[in-house]
DNA sequence: GATGCAAATGCACTTGTGTGCAAGTCTCAT
DNA sequence: ATGAGACTTGCACACAAGTGCATTTGCATC
C-alpha cells in the first residue's frame, strides 16, 4: 500500500512540546551561553533523554559552517594509506571536524564526481589524497568558498594549499646509502602508476647518480603492490648481472622485491643486496624484512592540516614540505669505511 | 577587525536571479520528473554553469533522508579493518549512499560519543565495524528511526541487525586441519583484547580439541597485532615442550607467531609447526609466509548490508551468518594419510 | 505600591531545499 | 472564436535549527 511510514527524528519542536516551553528554549538550552532559565533549562534537558533528541547538526549547518571535511581517497587497503587516513581522521575529530569519506578510483572522472558530491554536501574543505582534481574543479569548489588541500599531490595547481613530503631529499638519500654501502650496479624500482611524487624520487635519484657517474637500471612492472616489486626482481635478477643496490620508491614494491630477491634467487640481504624502500609501512619492521626507509611525518602534516582549515580561506595558498626522517635497519650495509 | 567574510556557497537563488527565473525552476531543472521548459531548463544549467552551482545536500536531507551512512570503526589501520572499510565504502557508495566515518577507540565512551554524532547527523544508518555500543545507545537510535548495523560484534544486542562470520564453523576446522597434519601438542594464540568474536573461535577450538581428548595451551600476549604474536611464540617456545600445531585466531597475530618461530627458534614450517590464521590478509600471501587461513567474505557481506538498508527499519531486525571460506597455502601439513 | 532594571521568553525571520496547489500559457480540435 | 486539455510557472509552506528584537516576568529598591 502506502510507503511504510518512516518514523522521523525527533526535533526541538517536539521536545519543547513535552516540556510544555517555547522552541527557542529548546534551541537556546542548547547554545552555549544563551539565556534561560535554570527551571526551563532541567525541563528541557529531561524531555530531551526522555525522546532521545539530539540536535540536528545538518539544519544547523545551512547558517553557519558544517564543519564537514571530505576525505577523497583510491587504494585505501595499502597500509600507507590506511595510516594516513587513521591518522587524518583522528586529529580532524579531534579538532571538531566531522569527516566524510569518498574511497574513489585515481582516474580523472573519479575525482572530478567525488569533488563534486563535496560541495553538494557543503563541506568547508576537501582534502585529496590520491588522484588529481581538474583544475577547474579546484576552481568552483574555491568559488563556493571551500578549501582544498592535496596531500602528496606535487601536481602545480594554483589556489589549493599543498602538503608533501620532500622526494628529493628522499632520492637524495637514498643514493648516499647506497654508494656509502659500497654498491656498484644500482637500480631503481618504481610503479606504472607514475604520480608526481613517485617520478620525483625517480628523477633525483637517477639524476645524482648519473653526476656521480653511475648508471641506473629503471624497472615498473605494474601498480604499487607487493606483486609489482616481485615480479620487477624476477625481470632484474633474470638477467646476467642483477643490481647489488636497490632504490623502490615505495615500501610495498620494497618488500615484495626482498622476497622475490630471497626466495627466487637465494640472495641474502644486505650481503648480495642492499635495498631502501620508502613510506616505512609497520611491515617493513616485521622480522622477515628490517627494511631500512623513509618515514612519511604524518602527525605533522596533519596537524599543519588542522591549523591550516582555522585559517580563512582567503589566506593565500601554498606548498608545504615536509622531511621525511631515514629509518635505519637492516637491509642495507653500514658504511663500508 | 570584522571575522573574514566567508564566501558562501552559491544557492539555488543566486541561480535564479543570474537566470531570470523563479527559484522553483531551479529546483526543478535538478529534480527528475519534475515539469520545466527546455528553454527555462537551458537557462538554468548556463547559469548554474557560470556560477558553479551544486545542491546543497543538506537542506535537501531536511525534509527527506539524508542518505548518509556512518561507519564506526578503531584500529583502522589494521590491515583486515582497512579491507572491510574499504569494501563498504565501495559499496555503499555505489548504492548512492554517502559514508562519514567515525574513527573511535573500543572503549564504550568512545563508542558512545561516535553513535550520537551519528544521530546529530541525522544518518540513516549506522555501521559499528569494532568497539560496542550500549544497549541504552543503540535504543534511541531506533527511537529515532536509525537503523543499526554491527558487523562481526557477536553481542546480544536487540533490536539492531547482525552480520557476522561462522566462527564456530572456523573454530572446528582449523582444529581439524591441524589433526589431520598430525599435531600433537596444541597452542591457541589469542590477544587480550577479548571481543567476542575471538573468544567464540577460542571456545570452539579449545571444545572440540578436549572431546577429542587434546590439551590446548591458550596464549595471549598483548592486542590484536604482529607484535603480539611474536611475543607469544618467544612464550610458548620457551619452554621445554613448545606446540607443534597453533591457531592464532587473528592473521596478524599469525604473522608475528611465524616470524618468532623461525627467525628465533629456527624452526621450519610445516615440518616443525603447522599455523593456522584467521582473516586473509593480503600480507598472509606473501612469500615469506604463505599462511593457510580463512577468508572473511566481506564482498558478500556488504552485499547484504545494503540490501538491508534498502529496507524500512521496521523489518524485524537479526543476524545474518556468513560461512568464512579456507584459503590452504604452506603453512599447514598436507593430510598424514 | 510604584518604579527601575535585569533576566527570561516568544515571535518572526534566516539558512536552502522540494513540492502541493492554483493560476497562467500554449496548442489543438470543434 | 471558444473550450478542453496539457504543460509551465510562481507562491507559499514545510523541514530544523539559531538569533535579533520586542515583550513579559521577576525582583529589589525607593
Amino acid at each position: 500500500m502506502s510507503e511504510p511510514e518512516r518514523r522521523p527524528f525527533v526535533s526541538a519542536r517536539t521536545v519543547a512540546e513535552r516540556a510544555g516551553v517555547s522552541r527557542s528554549a529548546v534551541s537556546r538550552t542548547f547554545t552555549d551561553g544563551a539565556s534561560v532559565s535554570e527551571e526551563t533549562r532541567r525541563k528541557v534537558l529531561e524531555a530531551a533523554g526522555e525522546l532521545g533528541y539530539h540536535v540536528n547538526h545538518l539544519a544547523r549547518g545551512l547558517r553557519e559552517r558544517s564543519n564537514i571535511v571530505c576525505l577523497v581517497v583510491a587504494d585505501m587497503t595499502t597500509p600507507i594509506r590506511a595510516r594516513l587516513v587513521d591518522v587524518l581522521t583522528r586529529k580532524l575529530q579531534a579538532a571538531g571536524k566531522v569527516i566524510m569519506i569518498i574511497n574513489t578510483g585515481t582516474d580523472e572522472e573519479s575525482v572530478a564526481s567525488a569533488l563534486r558530491q563535496t560541495l553538494n554536501y557543503r563541506a568547508d574543505a576537501t582534502v585529496v589524497l590520491s588522484g588529481t582534481p581538474s583544475a577547474k574543479l579546484i576552481e568552483t569548489s574555491l568559488a563556493n568558498g571551500q578549501q582544498v588541500v592535496l596531500i602528496n599531490r606535487d601536481d602545480p595547481l594554483t589556489g589549493c594549499h599543498n602538503l608533501s613530503v620532500d622526494n628529493q631529499m628522499a632520492g637524495r638519500e637514498a643514493f648516499f646509502l647506497l654508494r656509502r654501502a659500497g654498491c656498484r650496479r644500482l637500480a631503481l624500482v618504481t610503479s606504472t602508476a607514475s604520480t608526481a611524487s613517485l617520478l620525483e624520487r625517480e628523477r633525483v635519484f637517477v639524476e645524482i647518480a648519473k653526476e656521480a657517474g653511475m648508471a641506473v637500471t629503471v624497472m615498473a612492472s605494474g601498480p604499487t603492490s607487493y606483486a609489482s616489486g616481485y615480479e620487477s626482481a624476477r625481470r632484474l635478477f633474470g638477467r646476467s648481472d642483477g643490481p647489488d643496490g636497490v632504490f623502490c620508491v615505495t615500501d610495498l614494491l620494497a618488500l615484495g622485491f626482498m622476497d622475490a630477491a630471497r626466495h627466487e634467487f637465494g640472495l641474502s640481504l644486505p650481503r648480495d643486496l642492499c635495498l631502501v624502500g620508502f613510506d616505512d609501512i609497520d611491515e617493513g619492521d616485521w622480522q622477515s624484512y628490517k627494511l631500512t626507509t623513509f618515514a612519511q611525518p604524518f602527525a605533522a602534516m596533519a596537524d599543519h592540516l588542522v591549523e591550516l582549515l582555522g585559517q580563512p580561506v582567503a589566506a593565500e595558498a601554498g606548498r608545504r614540505i615536509f622531511e621525511p626522517v631515514p629509518i635505519w635497519r637492516k637491509s642495507v650495509r653500514p658504511s663500508a669505511d
